[in-house]
DNA sequence: CCGGCTCGTAACAAATATGTAACAAAGCCG
DNA sequence: CGGCTTTGTTACATATTTGTTACGAGCCGG
């Protein structure tokens, strides 16, 4: 769970602190002093988040907000704002001001990584989690099961996503790239023979309840799930 | 507001219209194309309501309904009739062949949920919560007790939420964030470890009674609530 | 029939995830 | 104010998963 995070604080000090915090977390982070520097950021990079100080030099964190708000291209970037100030009409100014949610100074690391984490989490896509089923074979995202003939199948979370993402795309042949793509992800680095290894696993897995060869091997090409 | 929700219906375009319009309002979805289709589903699953369309390949909808009826598993799932005809006759018909509703063709997607709201909610009272049982299990939070097979079972107050909270969402897996989110609040942080914890103090509390294989363990996604 | 590839498999070591126990802080109650 | 319970955290023990590699079998064009 890891994110580009726009911090803009103009207390250095307090910005090191944040943007400290943030990575140890795991986050990425842009950092910037004022409204013009965030809006210039901005331009070239979409941050997951902004963390944005209530009081900055020249235009407020609100006035920051507002802009956010008001372009499209980051009308929807989940907003969280920094005030010291701990007052009601602030906190209030600052939710209607656009902010999803708001931290008093001083707050501890772990609060600050907490609202993060329910931020991103709520605005996060909703994963498809219907029940794939083909010929018996069954596969089901919300319980995490997969039944053949209505007896579970134990496999690794990995071989779930495989047999998964093979189950919502049929028929299709998926190179060793582009399975490493979809399952593990853009940005993990493996081996493509590693695949190899999984599919294997998978088929072995799926051996008991003769769905194995569902899974079938296109040379020079990739695999594919169809029916034998 | 989330539920699964069956969609039988042959013709692709109206059940992609059909499942998107549910998906959007939250709700799972399980397709079927036909009669025998939706019956292996519902051997497999057990979705909180099902949409039927009047016109199937096979054997009808209403004989589908009426299958249903008689299937005690199935007997009390609500069951809506989708109907392309507008005579009064057929819609007679649909009502008394043990559907809870029907919708007439075409209906747009604000009908569609509309409905489908009004349904669940007249079943709601069975979901919102009294005493929770399952195999002698039981979770009464008016009195905040728990028994199993009648013997009273000593648990903390945070073990008696989470059990209840597994009670009352079987099946599924639970992550340990969303447990934090349902079971602790949106606003506590602590550490998604504390879950493992509590889990293993809750098991210790069932084993007596032996219950304790109830709460599983899903590598890589969470715990889920379901017969061993 | 011979390389040269591609894929299936098994074995292994490292990385991760989960189970458990122990501990200290925070609450609770008489 | 003590005792007692509940909680969250941590450290360590276990268990499982994951990625790599090595080796051999099968396929194919030449």
């Amino acid at each position: 769970m890891s994110g580009t995070i726009l911090v803009v604080e103009d207390e250095p000090a307090i910005q090191e602190l944040i943007v400290m915090t943030l990575k140890r977390a795991g986050h990425e982070t842009l950092r910037a002093g004022s409204v013009e520097e965030a809006s210039k950021l901005i331009d070239h990079a979409l941050p997951d988040l902004a963390l944005i100080d209530w009081m900055l030099p020249g235009a407020s964190g609100v006035e920051l907000t507002r802009r956010l708000r008001g372009n499209p291209r980051t009308q929807s970037m989940p907003i969280i704002m920094l005030t010291a100030r701990s007052d009601e009409d602030d906190k209030l100014l600052g939710l209607d001001s656009g902010a999803d949610d708001y931290i008093t100074k001083p707050f501890s690391p772990k609060e600050l990584n907490a609202r993060i984490k329910a931020v991103l989490r709520r605005r996060a896509p909703e994963i498809t989690d219907d029940i794939v089923e083909t010929n018996g074979l069954m596969v089901d995202p919300a319980t995490h099961r997969v039944t053949g003939d209505g007896v579970t199948i134990e496999m690794g979370p990995t071989e779930f996503r495989l047999l998964h993402f093979f189950m919502t795309h049929r028929e299709r042949v998926h190179s060793r790239t582009q399975l490493l793509d979809q399952v593990w992800g853009d940005h993990v680095f493996v081996e493509d023979r590693t695949i190899d290894v999984h599919i294997r696993r998978l088929r072995q897995a799926l051996e008991a309840s003769g769905y194995d060869a569902y899974i079938q091997t296109v040379r020079g090409a990739g695999y594919r799930f169809s029916k034998p």
